[in-house]
Order: C-alpha cells, then structure tokens, then sequence
DNA sequence: ATCCTACGATAGACTTTGTCTAAGTCAAGC
DNA sequence: GCTTGACTTAGACAAAGTCTATCGTAGGAT
C-alpha cells in the first residue's frame, strides 16, 4: 500500500493533508478500524481535521477498492486495507477481535443454480464467529 | 412456528397481549422484516404498544433461539422468523430483496485448521450479493 | 374471586454512527 | 501569482437502537 498515493493521484485524486494523513493511518497499522479510530488517529497527527473528512475519504477509498469496508458487528464499521489480496473474517463473539482468514474454494460454488433464483451473484462475503483462544480460555 | 406460543409459555414467559401480537406478526408474514415494520405492523394489531416493547421481545426472541437476526446492510436489522432451519442470504445490491438461500456442504468444512488461529468456531454466516431479476433487467 | 408482587410495558430522553449543508479554504493548472 | 472548482469544516440532522423511571398487569397465593 506504499504506493496508495501515487495510486490515488493518478486517479485525479487532489493531493490534501487531510487525505495524506488517512492514508498513512490505514497504511501504518493493518488492523481493522472503525472510522472513529480513524479520526482519532489521524486527529494525531493533524489536529483540525473534520469527522466529515474522514467519512469522505474512507467512502472515496472504497469506491476506489483501495479498501473494504467490513461489517462484522451491528456497531460501528471498519475498514480493512487488505482490499487487493480477496479474503474472510474470523471474528470472536465476546471480544470482537478480528483476523483476515482464507477458506479453500470458492464460496460461490457452494450455491447451485436452482438456490440462484435468477439473481446475477457478483459477491460473496463469510463471517465465522466463535471464541478467541483469550476469549475461550477464560470463559 | 404456530406452537411458538406455547413454547414460550413453557419457558417461563409471562403471556402479555404485546408478546403475543409479536409472535403473530413474525407468524403471519416469513419476510426479513426490520423492528419497526414489526412495530407498524404490531400497532395495527395492538396501538398502545410502544417500541421498546417490540425491541425487548424481539431481543428475548432472538436470545431464545426462535428468530435470527439478519444484518444484510448497514441499515436496520432483520428479523427471520425460520430460525430452526439452517439456512444462509442472498441480498439484492440495489433493491435490498432478501432470498433465504441453502448452498450445498458445511461453509465451515472449508476453513482449515491452520487458518483458525486457535479460535473455537461456532457459527458461519455466508450473504451472497448480486442483483434479483428485476434489477438487473432495468439495470 | 381478590390480592400481591415481580415481571413486563410505556414514553421519551439519550447514545452511537453516520450523512448533509452552507460557507470557507486551498491544490494545481494557467 | 491568480483562479476555480474540488476539498474541508463545524455543526445540524437523521436513523436505529438503548436506557431509565414509572406505571400496569399476569398469574400464583390466599
């Protein structure tokens, strides 16, 4: 993702400090963030950016497919720069730590025609859930 | 799901008119219908009863067992009253239709141990994305 | 049948997450 | 260095859901 800005300016993306400092924080930890992680971190390193410019950016970042927005939870959602390699989630009930995970196969050919009903599938997203060793340990 | 009641009343649950309008609505229609189509359809039946109320039995419901959640979008959640047939989604991208979907084999049996980092698992949910006939034809 | 009481229902305030708007700012081409 | 339209900002707004204090009632006890 070092080369995210190059990327991004070759897409006519206006190159702003706002924008710079979210792609350095999504760049800096490949974890998975809510947007107010986000702003919280980038709020670090240049204090007057806006909530709305966050949300904007991350939106822009999506759309892009520079980055995936992940909703593993009914909370807040996160987006995970993992966006070029496809993958999973494994997320624990109790204490909501997620890791990227990669299933064998692909998933859409668990679905045969006649479960199909005509839709045209252009995405298939699997979220596993259970208890993390921490989680199971101490429960 | 017409013993729900009766299953309820065996549980311990105290049989109040508003409870049993919930039940009847989820009973009456096997749609994903959100809490406050539950709720509107609840005050047609029942005016006096409030939101919480339907947020509460819907919770209870849930941690019971006899309905599922389903959260197929950001918006609000869902609520699916075939609870005790295992059974995944296939959601429209554009118009949000919701098709309960049975792919073939266990999606766990596709995760190898190796990619469980030591996670106790306990539930897979898969959601197939793509357009329904409709909008793909006016797409 | 009536009474009691703990469980359930209620209204509405509050919270969280996110979107929108109107006005100000600035990156980049000229 | 100007200009201009794309970007940013603060804060209002919205949607979905939770919480709280109070009131009502289902169902067992008498």
């Amino acid at each position: 993702m070092s080369d995210l800005l190059e990327r991004l300016r070759g897409r006519g993306w206006r190159m702003t400090a706002q924008r710079r400092v979210v792609a350095e924080v999504l760049d800096g930890e490949h974890v998975h963030l809510t947007a107010d992680e986000v702003h919280a971190r980038a709020v670090a390193k240049l204090p007057e950016i806006s909530r709305a410019t966050v949300y904007n950016t991350l939106g822009e970042l999506v759309t892009l497919g520079e980055v995936l927005e992940v909703s593993t939870d009914r909370r807040a959602k996160r987006y995970d720069p993992n966006a070029h390699r496809p993958h999973q989630h494994l997320v624990c009930a109790r204490c909501g730590a997620i890791r990227d995970v990669h299933p064998t196969g692909n998933p859409l050919s668990a679905l045969p025609d006649s479960e199909r009903f005509g839709f045209t599938i252009s995405d298939v997203e699997v979220t596993y859930r259970g208890l993390c060793p921490n989680c199971s340990a101490s429960a």
